[in-house]
DNA sequence: TTCTCAATGGTGACATCTCAACAATCGCCT
DNA sequence: AGGCGATTGTTGAGATGTCACCATTGAGAA
């Protein structure tokens, strides 16, 4: 297995450095949700819920999630089979479902989160608070960039 | 769409921005590579096969895009149809394929590349190199952190 | 040599995501 | 009141990803 060195501009291979480490920080958050058998996506939509205790549409929630509204509807079709959530029925707006967190849920989540926080602070490790949200930061500017440069069409 | 205030640990909401930030990479990735019609994995296969002149066993792929072999079968399979890769017989392993680019994919990857050293510039901004550099040692130990704590049975 | 164990690639089942198209509903404008 | 454009949720097609299982092949131990 004869590797070429490859001799590509710094922060093109900084660039994709950045993906990688984001892709695997994605990867580990599928295997500590694993241990709830939720998926990344289930906690997330689970969590934003935490925040709606009057319910929450489902375009409402593709936003929050940042994600296709065709996508919510199978999510929370499994989340609703396994009785974590639940579609009401929404007076004021006869399209839209108000989708809500069920006893069952709020009592995962208060299971969840204790070892969430816990996870939290072995990720931040030593890292500063001062540290870490310079890096968020720039984080978020180099995502507003990518996001930028992602439509350039030069 | 009334919203509770939450009062989570500091540590545990940029945990949270941070795999949305990281999230928003990847989904700008995909917006860039789909101009020539590539997946962002798509295109990750190919970057490490210019490593490969020889060429790359399907196993070997998968180590090095990080993801199950079962996947590298489909993404072979796609880029083969397109004539973006071939799949070589392998005299010393009668297991295992050879993939190797078709010039086809070394005249396309000659197109992306300037636009992607482009967009690596943008991405990057003004933030100076040492700046960068640290930036991704302090995201490297992140990841691990977060690898060792997806796996804490605490 | 033969036997056993590991590695390789493929398949099927399934979750997650996008996009385009659709019917139902809402809300605004005339 | 009527009409029209926007929004909502669903569906189907298809790519991407995981996992478990399988047959084939390789490689080393008995």
């Amino acid at each position: 297995m004869k590797r070429k060195t490859t001799s590509s501009g710094p922060r093109y291979a900084a660039l994709i450095q950045l993906l990688r480490t984001a892709e695997e920080l994605w990867n580990a958050s599928r295997v500590f949700f694993a241990r709830w058998d939720l998926s990344p996506s289930q906690f997330n939509l689970l969590n934003v819920l935490t925040d709606f205790p009057d319910g929450c549409t489902q375009s409402d929630l593709s936003r929050q999630l940042i994600m296709h509204r065709s996508n919510v509807t199978g999510l929370v079709d499994r989340l609703e089979e396994r009785g974590l959530v639940a579609r009401k029925e929404n007076a004021t707006d006869r399209r839209a479902w108000l989708v809500v967190l069920t006893p069952t849920a709020r009592k995962l989540l208060a299971e969840i989160y204790p070892h969430y926080y816990a996870a939290a602070e072995l990720v931040w490790g030593k890292l500063p608070a001062d540290r870490a949200e310079k890096l968020l930061t720039e984080l978020a500017v180099i995502s507003e960039n990518a996001t930028r440069a992602a439509q350039a069409n030069s």
